[in-house]
DNA sequence: TTGTACGCGTTATCAA
DNA sequence: TTGATAACGCGTACAA
């Protein structure tokens, strides 16, 4: 097992320093006198060292490690997520673990242990397949985002508001009915408060609503056979009233107008629609689509800035088992659909 | 510095053998007794001990890192080839460490640095900033995809033919006049051979063609502009001709098409699209767009592949210098737009 | 300011 | 089949 690598011992049988004196030469380069580090760092050039930080791992008990387990980069939210907890790690020197979910528990669940093999010092929870109960029982800082979230820290849109927004701007375009499509989610999980902000405020402002919750899938071919049956539904149902249809994500809202679009070859005024996400589909769609934008890169930064607090105080020695939610507001983008 | 994990140490103990014994439980299994390994597993479930791969690595010299450095998470693209190659950790045991290079050269220079000093043993390049001659240097396994590749063995698209089929089905629709819209790429480029092989192939069947290659950006409010001017020339210069429009990708072919859509309301029959990537705004458009699809799948298994052959060689000490660019190959996908 | 000696948790060598 | 001991590369008391 020859190792090539130039090591601290090299650079002293080289420069005639001992071991110590080159830690602290990248430790505490002030506790080494100028000339030294002069010698030093001609040696380390002449030499091409190249730092080991396993091993300083190993001798320092930290990582920079973060371990990162998210569902489905092909959907724009979590890819727009990820994009955004990697730029953090200029900021914090964290290096990102990453992992996909895909929904399969025994995977994620080997995918933690490998993550805590490797010592990472916090996870970033973004898959909803593990229950946070479990997370709870790591041993490590955890946080999750956008999902359920009873026993342990999170960052969460502000989807409550963000029901009643769309709500209110269906309802501002003097829409008669108010409509709204989503999966059919638990109320454990965070996107539940857009069912209940959206009926809220239907119900404040006295306008009839009525919920399709069944759950189409993420993809164009499954989508559209559930919001063609939906359409129809509200066609039939709704023929002559004012139809404000608030549609859990843009992909779907997308699809949605798409069918009005092939049967009415235009977008007819008792047709409004908003979305949610803000994602590049909703900006592209022949007619743009409103939307209710949800402020991923403050929401990555707050989820990285929680972990790195909690990574902190567990370093002191201290047990703070208190839970923290951290709400993000979200924010209507009004675009044709709802003009 | 109280560290609170279970070590061999602990485990020793507890049970009498020796550290050895415990080492040999995980790595060889069959090297130990019956009886051993039951008390031994007994022994790490009431511990409740946990692998610590880092001392591992330290003493074996392998981790199983791999890096990856990627442009831009928020392009489909680049999502759906990160979604491919995070899958492949299943399968190899690799763990990625991930991050975005944004183009920032200095950045990325220093994920490099950060990656070796991890001990990556094998780089994943998608990031077009760095030079491949700087990658080749790096004394570690290097693949790079769909960019740059004169120094390091890459797997790319075969953007060629690509280019080939788009011209093919343009003309098979019976289009007079052939367009190519794309970036103002440089030839070391794949992507370049998109541009070559519409225009060969246009030349060898004798139809006109004229290429628009000026940069427009990734976001929709940037390309948005750019197509707009090349519409409208496009549209006085060649009024009453069958226009073959290959767009160099389905997020500015579909900004086309919207344009197409907002002026006639309809698609006129001598206006026909293709794209390229086969990304899904292809699909989602009102009217689906027909596109070039790669691979992406089989790029990113075919790059972990080769990284993988290239670490096992490095392993045993052979120092294969000659380079491989493996060509995937890609599929016309036939849509509305080219009816 | 610099050096000695030991520790971090695992694997490798050699011996029993 | 098992164990003692020395690595792996770096950090850190403690001493000089």
């Amino acid at each position: 097992m020859k190792r090539d690598k130039v090591t601290f011992n090299e650079i002293a049988h080289y420069t005639g320093f001992s071991k110590t004196t080159i830690s602290r030469y990248f430790n505490d380069p002030d506790s080494v006198s100028e000339k030294t580090r002069e010698q030093l760092s001609a040696a380390l050039k002449k030499l091409n060292y190249r730092e080991n930080k396993l091993a300083r791992v190993l001798a320092k008990g930290k990582t920079e490690f973060i371990g990162v387990i998210i569902p489905d980069l092909q959907m724009h939210y979590y890819a727009r997520l990820l994009t955004e907890i990697l730029a953090m790690s200029d900021l914090y020197g964290y290096k990102f673990l990453v992992f996909q979910g895909r929904g399969n528990l025994e995977a994620e669940e080997r995918y933690i242990r490998e993550l805590l093999s490797y010592s990472v010092e916090g996870l970033l929870m973004v898959s909803h397949t593990i229950p946070s109960a479990s997370l709870a029982s790591l041993d490590i800082p955890v946080i999750t985002i956008e999902r359920e979230d009873r026993h342990v820290s999170s960052v969460n849109a502000d989807n409550y508001c963000g029901g009643r927004l769309a709500a209110k701007a269906l309802a501002d375009c003097g829409c008669e009915i108010m409509i709204h499509i989503n999966a059919d989610l638990k109320p454990v999980s965070p996107a539940y408060g857009r069912i209940i902000g959206f009926r809220n405020l239907c119900a404040e402002l006295k306008l009839p609503e009525e919920e399709f919750l069944h759950s189409f899938g993420n993809k164009y071919e499954e989508i559209y056979p559930v919001m063609k049956t939906v359409f129809d539904t509200i066609r039939k149902k709704y023929k002559d009233r004012k139809k404000g249809i608030f549609v859990s994500n843009d992909t779907a809202a997308n699809v949605l107008l798409n069918i009005i679009l092939q049967t009415y070859r235009t977008l007819p005024d008792d047709w409004k629609i908003v979305g949610f996400d803000d994602s590049p589909i909703s900006q592209e769609a022949v007619i743009p689509i409103s939307s209710i934008r949800q402020d991923i890169p403050r929401i990555a930064t707050e989820a990285v800035k929680m972990l790195a607090d909690q990574i902190e105080e567990k370093k002191k020695g201290k047990h703070d088992t208190s839970l923290y939610h951290n709400i993000i507001p979200v924010e209507y983008i009004g675009r044709r659909t709802t003009q």
